[in-house]
DNA sequence: TAAAAATACTCCATAGGTATTTTAT
DNA sequence: ATAAAATACCTATGGAGTATTTTTA
């Protein structure tokens, strides 16, 4: 049994006359009863009786309308799900993301990919770089986010954005009053650096930072994330150097204030994902990040000032 | 899309491997390597990723795979459907029945049909010949049981019994004491006829046998079915005669005696349906008629005696 | 580099076309 | 007698085969 059967025999049926079928399909009358008298055969059933006007459909004939109708209804809907998966508008995509990246610019990611991509299912997982990659290997991942990101041969690692590095202090500290914190003023400051675990990691940077400055840190606490690091500064425990997406964490009593230095110190958020996915959904979701990467990102600093 | 194709791809989405699925298909590689891109082409969709050890499937292949499944089980079911109704065995058939027929006879035949044909729905519907000869010229009708059925150009009849015609009478009556009944004694006896409707019938039988005999039969009283008639004959109304069937009608006091005549009064129980009616059901049904026919329906006549 | 998929080219089965015959009322 | 379906016969598209090349981890 073929489809261009199948076609054939719904048209006859609703027809009901060889010529008028054969008409409306483009095909001559001869082929149309051929191919009817061939499913017939195959079938071991009459599908249809002649009549002087041209045929009825037989009682087993009207079973397999129906059931023929929703053959080809199932079939048409299968190519139209296969399609839109293939064009990368069916699926799902699995995401992994830490603490801090959620504050400001992946829910915007996250937003618009929704907003073009409505039948994608998308599952965030909160996850470390290290999970994020053992997942990505094991397919439980699409792609992860993530700020310092070690190379490997089978992960493509790209750059989202970069961020300028702000001092985030308490409104009562001196710093608060300036403009922007000179960088070797950091020096004898209580700092609060975060995240402890994951190494290499945003705190390695900051160090890193200082020590090109000539100075090492007075590391008073190692925190966990961005919002512990941020809410000990509210508290008046120390300074801490954050993200600029950081900045729209507003706790009571914290400012956010730029290092004096050209040009910026930054951070990267980067993506990463596997070399060998040429899957159409994350290759949707990339566009968008790299549409992304080419805008500016305005963030008010001075915020809470 | 060809069922041959979405054939191919599901071997091939078990498989993994073109020469494996080719072997297993009975084909060479070349043609299913070849009817996999005309698949992907006309879905504008890839399907698969090649793998060192032959391929995978892309998240939209995996979707249609499910979908190509479903339509291959969907069509398997319109086959075998198909099938069972083009053999009789799936269906509907609407039978038309008369008030005494459903006595003894027509209980047997559609018992044994319904054993024979499970999935066959049986539907009865009660109506003199009239009625019937109208329900089957609109399709309302499969076929229709009768006594007495006019000829008529589109519809055959056809004989499915003849039974002795016996005599219901009182058991206080003088013929209660009979083994047989003379038919001249009937002469002056109160005779009870039906039905009264749909002439000619039964009724007119009676009549025209008495006839034969030389007399006028003394009609008291003539009713709509069997049933009535020998509630009238249990209440000592009158006598009445009845077929054969009819002595399966067991009330209070009511006797049955055959007519002392050779050959035995008679009549016949006849069917009638659509001479153009091929339906397989219809067939079958007539086979299991037809069958009974070549068979003994022994019926006790002195069952209440 | 080795196993598998893709391509080149050939053959033939069969869908479709035209002309004509058969069927059924 | 007539309209429609069925058959006869021809053409050509495309599915399947064999031999070979290309691809990829």
């Amino acid at each position: 049994m073929e489809f261009r059967q199948l076609k054939y025999f719904t048209v006859l049926a609703e027809e009901l006359n060889y010529g008028r079928a054969a008409a409306k399909l483009h095909i001559s009358q001869p082929p149309l009863t051929r191919q009817i008298q061939q499913m017939e055969e195959e079938l071991g059933v009459q599908l249809f009786l002649r009549t002087p006007k041209g045929v009825e459909l037989t009682a087993a004939g009207q079973l397999f309308l129906e059931d023929a109708v929703n053959v080809m209804a199932l079939m048409q809907r299968a190519t139209e799900r296969t399609q839109l998966a293939g064009s990368g508008h069916l699926g799902r995509i699995d995401v992994g993301i830490f603490g801090s990246a959620m504050l400001n610019v992946i829910p915007r990611l996250l937003l618009t990919f929704r907003n073009l991509y409505p039948n994608v299912d998308m599952a965030l997982h909160n996850m470390n770089k290290t999970q994020q990659i053992e997942a990505l290997r094991e397919k439980r991942l699409t792609i992860g986010f993530n700020r310092i990101i070690p190379e490997s041969d089978d992960m493509v690692i790209e750059r989202v954005l970069t961020e300028r590095i702000l001092v985030a202090v308490n409104r009562s500290h001196k710093f608060a009053y300036l403009r922007e914190i000179p960088l070797p003023d950091i020096a004898n400051q209580p700092l609060i650096v975060f995240p402890k675990i994951a190494r290499p990691s945003f705190a390695d940077d900051v160090i890193a930072l200082c020590r090109a400055e000539g100075f090492h840190p007075n590391i008073v606490q190692e925190v966990e994330d961005v919002v512990t690091g941020v809410a000990l500064v509210s508290s008046g425990f120390g300074i801490s150097m954050v993200p600029e997406s950081g900045a729209n964490l507003k706790l009571p009593g914290v400012v956010y204030r730029p290092l004096k230095k050209t040009p910026s110190p930054s951070i990267d958020l980067s993506c990463v994902y596997r070399k060998n996915d040429q899957s159409p959904i994350l290759q949707a979701f990339l566009d968008i990040i790299r549409a992304y990467r080419n805008t500016s990102f305005p963030i008010d600093t001075h915020s809470s000032s």
